[in-house]
DNA sequence: GCGATATATTTGACATCTAAAGTATCTCGC
DNA sequence: GCGAGATACTTTAGATGTCAAATATATCGC
């Protein structure tokens, strides 16, 4: 999390519309629509984080990690979520230990492939999150309250493409780059 | 930075439209939008974080914290950095002190407050800047590059929109809890 | 089967981050 | 001026994050 913000843009310049404008005018767009997204981002995570550490004494990547396991009760071997949450593995054995202490997940054995196991949520793990979820939502719910139902859905659809998006330019980069 | 993904919504339900469940799928589409800011979002910085490190063996905070005083020739307070970052007094501490003894930025003694001083690139870090900051615009550029303007600027506005309105409700709810 | 290579996870060193407590300085009321 | 509280910053402990090296196990070609 972190704001990168950037220079301000060139002093005001000359109202044309010379393709060599609109492309400098696209351009600028894009570094404006970064910071936007990582402000906004870290808005509502700073957010999120401190009431689930005011109200639970737990964090957003222990959240995370069990939000992944809730959805898949067969379990989740340390790679899938180190993708999943889109952090290293690393990251993941750390966060996975710390919740193993607490007794909310369990490595379990894999039978099939004596490197890996699958990483589950306990019972008691599954109960502490069905509750968390359930404030969770209402948090977010109310942190959007009062905007247009249409620009939400918008917004969503725009996400989704930028998404998309971001993902094919990386795949292009890789190629190249290889 | 996180994925915070939550559980997925009730299996299929009837395509009705009564004011219930119109309710119901508004504040399915808040929970949707932002894992979706949350993942786009995680998705550009590590590519950022990525090639800082790679071009340039920085990191985003020092960048971050380098582009707030770019634009302050006359430096910043320590509070105020931590304002604009969005991180805690503790932190900016940390990474000044990092910057500091690379030489690229430098805290200077406000006379009027001996509490404070004001932080201020030095030469040396300007120069660096001005080459990241080229750069980092480029990356940005290119991720970007090939989604329609169009989708840019709704996506800037809708942001600007969403960020306004979340610290509104920020702010109500500081204002209820007092 | 055996060795080369790939895959799954952990470890270690270090950079961010937070919350909370500590230190120094300012400001205001008297 | 002087003491109480506010303000600016640092420090500390601990969680989260990275990268790179280490460990253990699979898999594939032969």
């Amino acid at each position: 999390m972190a704001a990168s913000a950037i220079r301000r843009s060139k002093p005001s310049e000359p109202p044309s519309s010379d393709s060599e404008t609109r492309v400098r005018d696209d351009h600028h767009d894009s570094l404006r629509l970064w910071l936007r997204l990582m402000s906004c981002s870290t808005l509502i995570e700073n957010h999120i984080r401190q009431r689930l550490q005011g109200e639970f004494s737990t964090t957003l990547p222990r959240f995370d990690l069990m939000a992944q396991l809730e959805r898949c009760p067969e379990g989740l071997k340390m790679g899938e979520l180190s993708k999943r949450l889109m952090v290293t593995g690393g990251n993941v054995t750390g966060i996975t230990d710390l919740l193993e202490e607490e007794g909310l997940v369990a490595r379990v054995i894999d039978s099939r492939d004596r490197r890996a196991f699958r990483v589950k949520l306990t019972p008691s793990g599954q109960r502490l999150f069905k509750k968390m979820a359930a404030e969770h939502e209402r948090w977010i719910i109310d942190l959007f309250a009062g905007l247009p139902a249409k620009g939400k859905q918008q917004l969503g659809l725009l996400l989704h493409d930028l998404k998309c998006h971001v993902n094919r330019q990386e795949r292009l980069r890789a190629e190249n780059s290889a």
